[in-house]
DNA sequence: GACGATACGGATAGGCCACTCCGTTTGTCC
DNA sequence: GGACAAACGGAGTGGCCTATCCGTATCGTC
């Protein structure tokens, strides 16, 4: 909880206590106005939901898009931790189809987590790759270790990972309100990593 | 309301021949522009692009979601069309994934298909859900076919059918310029819904 | 509790965009 | 080829949205 999130470096004076509360707290609106109305929401409505002027949310993001990317860039650090965490508490066979399940599981909602993992992966700034960076090191970890576990077909590399995670969150939020139909998409990306039972350790399947 | 759309039926008052041209040519051109720049192109770009005024784009589609929304009946027309000659043309077991496959060629663009797709699903408006409609038969009829001859999981249906397509579309845009990575997604898709080898026409999968 | 610095809030500027009005052009029919 | 209706073009309008200015309130420190 406490994590002063931004670097903590970079010199920056230490924030007054109010602008403290109000600046996560326009995190938290933010992410959930962006989650639930998409980017084009404006930031009048996040700064009332928040209970601030607009001249706050503008005080400490300057632009509409900085807001954005630090909401990401939270989003970003928050899922690294958890592949960490799950690295660790479970085996690796375990962890790589659990992060699978905790990421799309996190969002059930909308397209926002989507969005983040996709300008990740296209490296947008400088503060969103640092993050980005951290969590394709995490999966690069989580997948290495399925893959030597002979859980995961061999030829699945991060980059599409990525991908599939961002693809499968969509495919989730189409089929919200619809639990079996969501249950059976995700049993048919899930299975598609899976390695191939006949295929033992081997590629990852016969033909194209 | 009447949606006075492509088809030249609903006793429709023949349009004049420039008239007529334009139209095509805006459609054309808004699809180009949708599926680039996404549904927040302008207006009046599109215009441009097309060669009219405004108002032209105004007189023939009386607001901009009715215009995005012709296109989208458009999209959807045409692909239950395909659906249909690749069933007629190959085997039942063939035409499933080559209708899969040329969904996803068909839109390496960006993400306008996939948008059409999720709101047929939905089904927006009478004229939509309508070419929404038609689209999901030939849905049903593919993906019975494919059943029927043991290549793809039996527990598959429609709904999520579609959702698979439209996840799978944001996968491969957010790979675009990879193509061995946009390779290797969407062969764990298509073999996430291939039929099991091991268990033969059983259900889908053992467990979860 | 008083003072300086820091942060806040609301009114507002400025830009973009969907949509309209009306004078002008173009197609169609005789 | 002429007349009438249909269609066109583009300037204009109103609304929304990002971003700013400045007087006011709050924090922190003595």
């Amino acid at each position: 909880m406490t994590t002063d999130q931004t670097p903590p470096d970079t010199g920056t004076k230490p924030l007054r206590a109010d602008a403290r509360r109000n600046r996560a707290r326009l995190l938290e609106v933010a992410e959930a106005v962006f989650t639930e109305r998409g980017t084009g929401a404006s930031t009048e409505e996040i700064a009332r939901e928040a209970k601030v002027g607009i001249a706050t949310v503008f005080r400490h993001f300057p632009t509409k898009e900085a807001l954005w990317e630090a909401v990401l860039v939270r989003r970003l650090q928050r899922l690294a931790e958890e592949g960490r965490r799950l690295m660790t508490e479970s085996g690796p066979a375990h962890a790589f189809f659990a992060f699978f399940d905790l990421v799309l599981d996190q969002s059930p909602v909308k397209n926002a987590f989507a969005a983040a993992l996709a300008d990740a992966g296209v490296d947008v700034r400088a503060a969103t790759s640092e993050a980005g960076r951290a969590l394709r090191e995490v999966l690069v970890a989580l997948l290495d270790g399925a893959q030597r576990a002979g859980v995961v077909r061999r030829d699945l590399e991060v980059p599409e990972l990525t991908a599939i995670l961002v693809g499968t969150c969509r495919m989730l939020e189409h089929l919200d309100g619809h639990p079996e139909s969501a249950k059976r998409a995700r049993a048919v990306v899930r299975d598609g990593m899976r390695a191939h039972p006949g295929s033992r350790g081997g590629r990852g399947r016969p033909h194209s």
